[in-house]
DNA sequence: GCGACAG
DNA sequence: ATCTTGTCGC
């Protein structure tokens, strides 16, 4: 689709034109749901290491995790992280023999400097449904969520035109953190948010992307 | 000019 | 993200 071996102004640019290429509505029967793929990865002398953690849903069993590594990263520029991730995350997933019905990022979507962020980008040029799971804030407002499990407050931030809704920020964990859900592809926030709480096993983070963070983090390539 | 800034 | 000891707060 594009080349990823590019400058920091031609990753300005790409992000530029295909912002545009988002969808923000259901691409896919929520309700027909039955694969998720957790990602996230770790860096470490130069390399990359990419995880993904596909799951059953609603159940949540792994079925298959694809580990692999890629060197010399693109340098980490906030509002440009999928050119850093991307490349080993996108090798990592072609390794798969299942096609997850759904990617949840380690990152932001749509709650981006230009609504393109990490799980957008790769949604995007995969043409799959993907959502963007941040623990912390890239830009926007927000007022602190509510106490409990499921209580979420509006992620906004101004533009020329106003205010606008760019994501969610969850309380997946009472007394932890919040989370900042965000659309990535093909998928609504609300159902988005919705699914995110379904992939809650106790922790702050949803399941897929717990798992994919905790292998990521054993440095150990099979 | 001075902060803020996913992982 | 990664490097890292003790320490402040619930």
């Amino acid at each position: 689709m594009h080349d990823w071996n590019v400058s920091v102004q031609e990753a300005l640019d790409l992000q530029e034109r295909l912002q545009h290429k988002v969808i923000l509505s259901n691409g896919f029967d929520p309700a027909r749901l039955k694969t998720v793929a957790g990602i996230d990865a770790s860096y470490a002398d130069d390399q990359a290491l990419a995880v993904v953690c596909v799951l059953s849903f609603p159940e949540l069993t792994l079925l298959e995790q694809a580990k692999i590594s890629l060197p010399n990263p693109f340098p980490y520029v906030p509002g440009l992280f999928s050119f850093r991730e991307g490349p080993a995350v996108l090798k990592a997933l072609e390794t798969l023999t299942l096609t997850p019905d759904l990617l949840i990022f380690d990152g932001h979507g749509y709650a981006h400097l230009r609504r393109f962020g990490l799980a957008s980008h790769i949604g995007v040029y995969l043409d799959c449904p993907a959502i963007g799971c941040a623990k912390t804030r890239l830009v926007g407002e927000y007022a602190p969520p509510g106490p409990d499990l499921g209580d979420f407050s509006p992620l906004t931030d101004t533009t020329s035109s106003g205010q606008e809704t760019i994501g969610a920020v969850v309380r997946t964990r009472p007394g932890s953190k919040p989370l900042f859900v965000s659309v990535g592809h093909k998928i609504d926030l609300p159902t988005a948010i919705q699914i995110i709480l379904k992939c809650l096993r106790g922790h702050r983070l949803p399941e897929p992307i717990r798992l994919a963070d905790q292998i990521s983090k054993e440095k150990y390539i099979l």
